[in-house]
DNA sequence: TTCGGTTATTAACATTGATTATGACGATTT
DNA sequence: AAATCGTCATAATCAATGTTAATAACCGAA
């Protein structure tokens, strides 16, 4: 079933089969939505959270002009917006990158399950706080990398992310997103995304052709990026 | 008592006074530290977190070279890392900015504590997602600003804060930090940070001298900012 | 009080990345 | 087939920010 891969780029969260069901079990609608399609406006209320079973979603923020800053990317497996189960409003938007599936699970439903188990509640927690520890690392992107370190650098995350729920080889990956979206994540124009793209090409790290990243050398690319992905918590640790 | 404070600036978390006792019961130890002292490094395992009372203290990642980006500063009343109690090793760095009070609280009490009271995880849950919200505003910060929005902002956002604790007036407050320490926040050098403040100065929207921060004209300063304080969780709004 | 360190300030210069414009290309629509 | 639209590509120009370096102001310690 798509479930199998809930939460299973997130090894310290490491769910149980049993407790995989019960969510599964709490599913109240799946729905296909259009690639680029807001599902979430910031500052509305909200009752349920949107786990991503395919494509690719993302959070951002937008200045008083309509210029957007995205602050995540989802990629299929992930729980989008558990964050909003305790705290109801966001402060961003959720949408649509890619046309994507999803699956609803009403609040209601997740307290009831969450409640009486202080063990999963620590799991999803933990899952929460790992896209807290993606935002930090995105700020050490945008702080402190130059623009060829912060493209590099989110090639390499999205490898590795992609990699974890086997949607990527290690070197090659299907990445639907234009150059636009990289330059919303990167905090840099599209013009420069693409001069940057250009270089990293000509310098042999690493070529995005239409929708397919290919990465040819791995280590220069992680070595350009100065990137350490243990904020990933990709490797197993138990919580707790 | 000290803890009269504590998640003040976190309406939504709204402690009972029960919850705020059992807190302050679980303290192992309350220390005194230096400013600029590293309590924690990124990536040692840790059993306990760490209330702040008195000070500023900040989250960092440090860059290959040396260089530091600051993820996150925290104010009296603040959790520093309650993150670490589900997650157990950081992908980043703690340590005080200025010289500072703390309060350690082991994991396994606060384990105890929280494990039969699903309204009070919920709790510090929601805490630690405010945390990531700072996150995503900081993301924006420095993705989308120019050099004097970006400072504008993190002094609007320290302003909020510190008047949610009484440690502003809402147009005065002490900040012991340097260019430098501002620089490290918004991704800036400290010379050009130098050039934003004597902007600001200049412009009429604040100024900040020595260790005290006074802003002229919040308006604008909140209007050249782009700043929206709703991520700040500020406001009463009941946790699920 | 001087001394030595930290912090703030400023200038000159170098560089990155934003801005603006324009064309190519392929996929859709008409 | 023509027109349209989104995306990619590239060039020229220029403003914003970084770099380096030198000095001034401040502050605590001796």
């Amino acid at each position: 079933m798509f479930m199998d891969r809930l939460l299973a780029n997130r090894r310290g969260v490491n769910l149980t089969d049993a407790e995989r069901a019960l969510l599964e079990g709490i599913i109240s609608e799946v729905r296909t939505i259009e690639a680029r399609q807001t599902l979430i406006h910031a500052e509305t209320k909200v009752d349920v959270s949107t786990m991503l079973i395919e494509g690719i979603m993302s959070r951002y923020i937008d200045d008083r002009r309509g210029l957007r800053q995205l602050v995540a990317v989802h990629v299929p497996g992930e729980f989008v917006d558990l964050h909003a189960f305790p705290m109801k409003r966001l402060d961003h938007s959720i949408g649509t990158l890619t046309a994507a599936t999803v699956a609803i699970v009403p609040h209601a439903a997740l307290k009831e399950v969450i409640d009486p188990r202080p063990e999963l509640a620590r799991k999803l927690w933990f899952s929460t706080l790992i896209d807290a520890a993606m935002h930090r690392a995105w700020l050490f992107r945008v702080g402190r990398l130059d623009a060829v370190g912060r493209v590099a650098h989110f090639l390499c995350e999205m490898n590795a992310r992609l990699q974890a729920v086997g949607l990527s080889d290690g070197h090659r990956f299907a990445l639907s997103l234009t150059q636009a979206d990289i330059a919303e994540i990167c905090g840099l124009t599209t013009v420069h995304t693409n001069r940057v793209l250009r270089q990293l090409r000509e310098a042999g790290l690493c070529q995005m052709r239409a929708s397919l990243v290919e990465i040819i050398d791995l280590a220069q690319l992680i070595r350009r990026a100065d990137f350490d992905p243990r904020y990933l918590y990709l490797d197993p640790v138990a919580p707790t």
